[in-house]
DNA sequence: AGCACGCCGACT
DNA sequence: GTCGGCGTGCTC
């Protein structure tokens, strides 16, 4: 018998081993192999009969039984498929990690799901969408899986849910009896982070992604696909319930709930705190409150409340200090990236690149400036102003936290006074094209830390941007109406895909001559926009990071693929390392 | 002669 | 990703 594994290796094809008599083995179960002289761990993705001369033997199982499903292993094929990804990082990056070896565990077979009626994904986006989520798992006697964003969020959720947790924040043997524990169906609900996706359950299930929206669900590295797509399509293969909770679900989503995909029930509109804005020309050079904020704060700390102040770097892009334009890239509609020598304008999608205009398009002015604060500057001025108020960064015992758009994560509704955006126009100058996304998102996080007896005060130079006007009016569906029609016009998801394909250079020259073999193996491909390379960080110092964008359909990873895969895999030699991300977040 | 380094393929 | 083979060229 000979077994097929993969590992952990950006390889896309698996290395086949003599399995030894005596040994029994299945699809789905984590071995430890010889490769390269070492005994590595792997997963047994096929078992078949043929010549086995020549091939090493498999050393031993790492478990006693599959630790991943057939469905498993389907999901995780579509997954790699999907990301462009080898398999065997995909898989390897979705379980918990193996014991130490001899450390006897009781551990039972993964539960193989039956394909049950699917049922359209639900997205609920109310403010009851946590304490529903709580009734129905609580109501229920089935299996329940709860992904979430980050490891202070699987802490909190397990507590609340009392369940068992699989992502890494837990010990590992826990993370290792959870695990298995689920898949016999004696852990019913379980907790984890995005290496969770794949636990086995016992059907029927519900599997549920909180904060559907957040970029956290694709961090760097593998697996290297949103969880919301991975468990979109988990749920889709099993026929299981599938619960997205956001408060601002991402624009991909709310698409699909439109044009029928998904379910999402209309949310009763509640008391919702007063949004204020204040505009910030030329008050801003010198002090970061604005009189409405500064109110705000004395109001607010006056009635024992705390106020949060957001303060977001400047940085990136530049505006006109008297009308607030914002220099955009006429085709890409995001904002022009102000390169590192402050010399030039670029492009961060289609490596346009210009030299900074002296004077504003819009009104003549003269001062085009990136201008920003950061929370240093921040809390140094609000003391002055504040002498007698507690300003801290830290959120514990200050009457003001000065801090940055995550300060408002994980945070309790209700539980701030009021939050001042000190200047929203350092998330609207992102050269993203998510930009006017993020800004909603944390204008909205905002009034539900806040609740109906707050205020949120927004300085910008921007009042009438259609996300200050939508959050104020909490009016989801005004929102998603204009960056849905931006989004089409423009050619970004959901309507189209993109691919960024980079390249780490050893040398200056070898990392130009790989992105340029790069370029040249997708650009023969039809139906996909291939914009030019351009360098990464600081123009002429010495560059040996480059990227390109590519744009397609939505069948772009199978599109790339036959091009793509063999020249990541090969196209790393000295000269550097090739990168593909697919639907990137930032 | 002996060894350090770096390029490059191979890993079953 | 990681390892080692082997060629080049340098040193003790």
């Amino acid at each position: 018998m000979i077994a097929d594994v993969v590992f952990d290796l950006p390889l896309h094809h698996p290395f086949s081993y003599l399995v030894p008599p005596g040994l029994r083995l299945s699809r789905g179960q984590r071995v430890s192999a010889p490769l390269h002289g070492r005994q590595r761990v792997g997963l047994v993705v096929e078992l078949r009969t043929g010549d086995a001369a020549g091939l090493k033997p498999i050393q031993r199982a790492v478990e006693p039984v599959p630790i991943l499903s057939a469905a498993a292993l389907a999901l995780g094929r579509w997954a790699a498929e999907e990301s462009l990804s080898s398999l065997g990082s995909t898989l390897l990056s979705l379980l918990p990690p193996p014991p130490r070896a001899g450390a006897a565990e009781p551990v039972a077979p993964a539960a193989e799901p039956h394909h049950g009626a699917a049922s359209l994904p639900e997205l609920w986006v109310g403010s009851q969408r946590e304490a529903r989520l709580v009734d129905v798992l609580a109501g229920s006697s089935d299996a329940a899986l709860l992904i979430v964003p980050d490891r202070e969020s699987a802490a909190r959720w397990a507590k609340r849910l009392d369940a068992a947790r699989l992502d890494s924040g837990a010990p590992d043997a826990d993370r290792r009896a959870a695990w298995f524990a689920a898949s016999r169906g004696r852990a019913r609900v379980v907790v984890g982070a995005r290496s969770a996706l794949l636990v086995p359950l016992p059907p029927p299930a519900t599997v549920a992604l909180l904060d559907e929206h957040d970029a956290a669900h694709k961090p760097p590295g593998a697996p290297r696909l949103h969880s919301r797509e991975l468990i979109i399509e988990r749920a889709r293969l099993e026929g299981s319930r599938l619960l997205l909770l956001s408060p601002t679900p991402s624009v991909e989503s709310w698409w699909r709930a439109d044009s029928g995909r998904f379910l999402r029930p209309a949310p009763e509109p509640g008391p919702w705190p007063e949004i204020l804005t204040a505009d910030t020309r030329g008050i801003l050079r010198h002090h970061p409150l604005t009189l409405p904020l500064t109110r705000a704060i004395e109001e607010m700390t006056r009635a024992g409340r705390r106020v949060a102040l957001i303060v977001t770097r400047g940085g990136a892009a530049l505006a006109c200090n008297e009308c607030g334009l914002l220099l955009r890239c006429p085709e890409c509609g995001i904002a022009l990236a102000l390169s590192r020598d402050r010399q030039t304008l670029g492009c961060r999608l289609c490596a346009r690149s210009e030299p900074v205009p002296d004077t504003c398009a819009g009104c003549g002015g003269h001062v085009l400036s990136p201008f920003g604060w950061d929370p240093e500057r921040v809390q140094a001025s609000v003391i002055k102003r504040f002498p007698r108020l507690r300003v801290s960064r830290d959120p514990r015992n200050a009457q003001v936290v000065v801090g940055t758009p995550t300060l408002l994560r994980n945070i309790p509704p209700g539980s701030l006074g009021g939050v001042g955006f000190v200047q929203l126009d350092g998330l609207l100058r992102l050269p993203d094209f998510r930009a006017g996304e993020r800004a909603w998102q944390i204008l909205w996080a905002a009034a539900e830390a806040v609740g109906p007896r707050g205020r949120v005060v927004v300085q910008t130079l921007h009042p009438e941007h259609y996300a200050v006007q939508a959050a104020r009016a909490q009016d989801r569906d005004g929102f998603y109406k204009q960056e849905l029609r931006f989004r089409a016009e423009l050619g970004y998801p959901p309507f189209r895909r993109l691919c960024v394909v980079s390249v780490r250079g050893r040398s200056e020259a070898g990392a130009l001559a790989l992105i340029a073999e790069a370029h040249g193996v997708v650009s023969g491909l039809s139906g996909l926009t291939v914009y030019p390379a351009a360098p990464l960080g600081a123009p002429g110092a010495r560059s040996s990071r480059w990227s390109f964008t590519i744009k397609g359909p939505t069948e772009l990873p199978r599109l790339l693929a036959p091009a793509l895969v063999p020249f990541a895999e090969r196209g790393r030699r000295q000269a550097g390392v090739v990168e593909v991300e697919m639907d990137p977040v930032s």
